[in-house]
DNA sequence: TGGAGAAGTGTAAGCGCTTACATTTCATCC
DNA sequence: GGATGAAATGTAAGCGCTTACACTTCTCCA
């Protein structure tokens, strides 16, 4: 099996164009990664050379003989919405600063498909790995270990986990909201979460508004939790569920914002007022939060702060300055207009 | 400049598994390749080296020595918002039963971006290439040529174009939309554009526009235009200027949902009623026309089928089963609630 | 003008894999 | 029991780059 058509032209290689430039390889290679090293005439001849041949150098060879890549990998939980992407976009712009290609893959939060993944991007040679939260399987950091890959958590902090992190705390996140959600005197709350197998994240939440409940004094087990797929639709049908109990909830929490915007438009399919009947809140702060109506009170994640300092980490570890960092960035309630006072 | 730390322990290579399992480099080769060539007690044997070395074939050796690299490419003017998410999605899901890597870039809408990603994509050993319109610099296909890499647009179609293409007429498309908001009396009609810059389907969606103008015997060159930034405010913002015209449109066109989204924001915002006041449409059917109230009426495109063909045919391609094709997918009106008769 | 040192360039040895080809091993059959 | 061919394995030649080291030219100054 070949991946060229066979009648292809040759790619042309260093030594076609050192060929017609009339130098060594070592000089076009030189020219390429260290013009300096080379005088302006003969530089001039083999940058010519470059352009009429359309040479671009092998990846593959490139890699092999310089051992390095200058790539960084990032495996998000999935691209379908915005979560990520606000993040995954500052920590690209750091990247493109210095230098580095970033290369993204998704593992659709499959703990199988990110240690493949893992697997895959290491064996590209990336230099350095962005992950989002701690849970994955065991393997995976012993992938990370065995090779010395700096590699650093995000969109979640646990000050106890071995390794570097930049994110902030999903459960204290999580019980701040749900104490101010108490504060205006709602008792009856209910929770939709991302299913929260393999997502420390999801998890982390749902216990903060436990604990919340439980230094109020109020049983967390009694909370009612719909636990579901992460989509808009199933956020709308989870609320849906939650709503037919009886006692109805006054308030539902929801882990994200986008499972929050299907619990707001199912709201408003059965006629009940946001916040007058029933107060919603979110999780992310993701642009869908001014788009829906009324505008989503959620819990401000720091994307940008997040990517960016993630991507400076990494740099600073793969060149020996920096042997990790933990960093606990603050990520504070957004207060919009779907939380009110429990209706009397 | 190296990679990794200095201090640590160096990465097994097939030779460490060679020797540690009794056998050559060629056996431990084809255990991995092709595994059926090797008996099963050796077999055995080798895995274990590998298990115990924590083996991982180095991927640039791999590709320069087999020059295949089951990977393919796929190049996107944004991941910011979900318009891309789907198709890639099903392109991705494709590829993954056939054991293809996906590399997923972004070029943030700029050509000059875009054709260094290609560039990379290509020296990173891509065996083909997944492109979002037509639209690119004349380097960008002479490069794909050179190399004779398989690559197909999506997004678009136009039977005039001489490359691969699996997409939908965006003209057309936005020509019926056109038609139908005519049908219902509206005369004052506005657009907003995402920058047409480098973007063909943004061009021709004003200009599908336009031609239902024409036909209609109205001229196109009157209907108000605002060409803008892709986002939720940049759409918002858009409307406001459009709105503050006399006469009023009574009818605003988008050329996507996100700005879809936004011009219904803002119509909010200034106390209008839609469709009453004035209709709006969009153009894409992402998930955020559920989300929006009222639901918006839009274009449906078939991202999950144009991802699946795309993938399929690459494949194809790529093995030398086809020579490309050209695809003309349907893009029906997706009727919701925006889109109503034309205010008295 | 000769020689030292800097600047520019070339030579060639890998980097870690795949694979064509050569060689060995082994079961099978007359 | 030896010939035969298939199956298993080994040998070694690259794949296209980078870079240490060697060599050739310059430049500049005593």
């Amino acid at each position: 099996m070949t991946s060229r058509r066979p009648e292809s032209k040759p790619v042309p290689t260093l030594e076609d164009v050192a060929e017609r430039a009339r130098v060594s390889t070592a000089t076009v290679s030189r020219c390429l990664n260290a013009p300096q090293r080379v005088s302006a005439v003969t530089r001039a001849r083999v940058m010519a050379a470059v352009q009429e041949l359309g040479y671009a150098p092998n990846f593959g060879a490139q890699a092999l003989a310089a051992r390095r890549t200058n790539t960084f990998g990032a495996i998000i939980p999935t691209m379908e919405n915005a979560i990520f992407a606000r993040g995954l976009q500052a920590f690209q712009e750091v990247l493109t600063d210095e230098g580095v290609t970033l290369l993204v893959a998704s593992s659709g939060y499959r703990p199988a498909a990110e240690e493949e993944q893992i697997r895959s991007l290491i064996a590209r040679g990336a230099d350095a790995l962005l992950l989002i939260g701690h849970d994955r399987t065991a393997e995976s950091y012993a992938m990370l270990e065995r090779r010395q890959i700096p590699h650093v958590v995000t969109w979640a902090f646990d000050p106890d986990a071995p390794r570097s992190s930049i994110g902030f705390d999903n459960r204290a996140a999580m019980t701040a909201l749900t104490a101010e959600v108490l504060e205006r005197g709602h008792r009856r709350i209910a929770f939709i979460s991302a299913m929260t197998n393999g997502n420390d994240r999801a998890r982390l939440r749902v216990e903060g508004a436990r604990s919340a409940l439980a230094a109020r004094g109020l049983d967390p087990a009694a909370m009612p939790l719909e636990e579901t797929e992460y989509s808009f639709h199933h956020g709308a049908a989870a609320f849906d569920r939650l709503m037919r109990q009886t006692p109805r909830p006054t308030a539902v929490l929801c882990g994200n914002d986008v499972l929050a915007a299907g619990a707001l438009r199912q709201a408003r399919e059965m006629g009940l007022d946001v916040p007058g009947d029933v107060s919603i809140t979110g999780f992310d702060d993701i642009e869908l939060c001014e788009i829906v109506t009324p505008a989503l009170t959620t819990v401000h994640v720091p994307h940008r702060e997040m990517g960016r300092r993630a991507a400076r980490l990494l740099l600073d570890m793969r060149g020996g300055d920096s042997a990790g960092e933990r960093v606990r960035l603050e990520a504070p309630i957004k207060w919009r207009d779907t939380l009110g006072p429990a209706p009397a």
